[in-house]
DNA sequence: GCCCAGGGCTATC
DNA sequence: GATAGCCATGGG
């Protein structure tokens, strides 16, 4: 399992180097399309993804598979947070192999190859409020320009973080800052059709109406779907994003246009996901991946 | 101009 | 329960 090799300071800024990552992909993980607040940064490492996260500004670098720098961190952070974030606790090898050997042939050598292909992925611990806002706008939405609406939402309503001299980031609004906001201000973040549906969320979690901690803590997986599906705005695909990547719920199996499409043609048009067990969510994002890496590789 | 993107709501049958 | 329009916006 990871653990902290070395730490100290580089200027000002505290870093953790790790070892004993496994298999981890920062690239893959960073790029399949479950998290919109990292992009690539420039360093001296092989690759590196700056972004915000539970209020904080920090680079995740990597130079191989088994190695992860955390700049901006420290080593109480890495146990308290980043640990937790990154899935660094968790045995991905043994996830793997389950879902390599899940399905009856053929369709096993169709998820061998997905799980192939998406070496390296981990789905991410991320906050509950940002993580269900962020699959709001999601929605009949690309990749790029989520991001894009995200990140102006952050710097219109988000709190500063002072990153040094000369940079400023921004956390992920409150609930309450998004009522204040209101329909008007969150339409002008070019959000659409999606303006009205962010606010409902929002209003319902800053008044207490909905409870997302009692969501992360409940046992049955269709009640906490149920109680996200409340929000106007949030159906099954939506509800289980947030689940699988903001509340830890790995047995979330969300079906988009890319899931639809990897079922009709390399699964004979449907695929019972309960075969995966607590593994569904993570076998969907394999699934994912292969399918959009194929697709841009033709 | 068209179609598409990590969809869901509403009306209608 | 299924299906048909509709919803804002920007990129290809």
């Amino acid at each position: 399992m990871a653990d902290i090799k070395e730490s100290g300071i580089v200027g000002t800024v505290p870093f953790v180097k790790l070892g004993g990552c496994g298999n981890y992909s920062v690239q893959k993980t960073f790029d399949c399309g479950q998290c919109f607040r990292f992009s690539e940064v420039r360093s001296k490492h092989n690759y590196a993804v700056g972004g915000v996260a539970y209020g904080k500004y920090v680079i995740f670098a990597q130079d191989t598979p088994d190695d992860i720098t955390i700049y901006g961190a420290t080593d109480k952070d890495f146990e308290s947070i980043w640990k937790n974030y990154l899935a660094l606790n968790v045995d991905y090898d043994d996830i793997d192999r389950a879902i390599e050997n899940a399905l009856a042939p053929p369709y096993d050598c169709v998820m061998r190859a997905a799980v192939e292909a998406s070496r390296g992925i981990r789905i991410l611990r991320q906050e509950p409020f940002e993580t269900l806002c962020s699959f709001i706008i999601s929605q009949n939405n690309n990749i790029p320009r989520i991001k894009k609406i995200v990140a102006a939402m952050c710097e219109k309503y988000g709190s500063p973080i002072s990153v040094d001299s000369s940079k400023i980031e921004y956390a992920f609004p409150t609930a309450e800052a998004l009522v204040n906001a209101g329909e008007e201000g969150i339409f002008a973040l070019k959000t659409g059709f999606r303006a009205k549906y962010i606010l409902d969320c929002a209003e319902k979690i800053a008044s207490g109406n909905l409870n997302l901690n009692e969501i992360s803590t409940e046992s049955s997986y269709e009640k906490s779907k149920l109680s996200l599906m409340s929000v106007k705005g949030v159906g099954e695909k939506v509800a289980s994003c947030a689940l699988l990547f903001g509340f830890g719920k790995t047995e979330a199996f969300p079906i988009d246009v890319w899931i639809r499409r990897i079922i009709d043609t390399r699964f004979g048009g449907s695929l019972d996901h309960t075969l995966f067990g607590k593994n569904a969510g993570i076998a969907q994002q394999y699934m994912f991946y292969y399918e959009r890496y194929i697709q841009s590789h033709l």
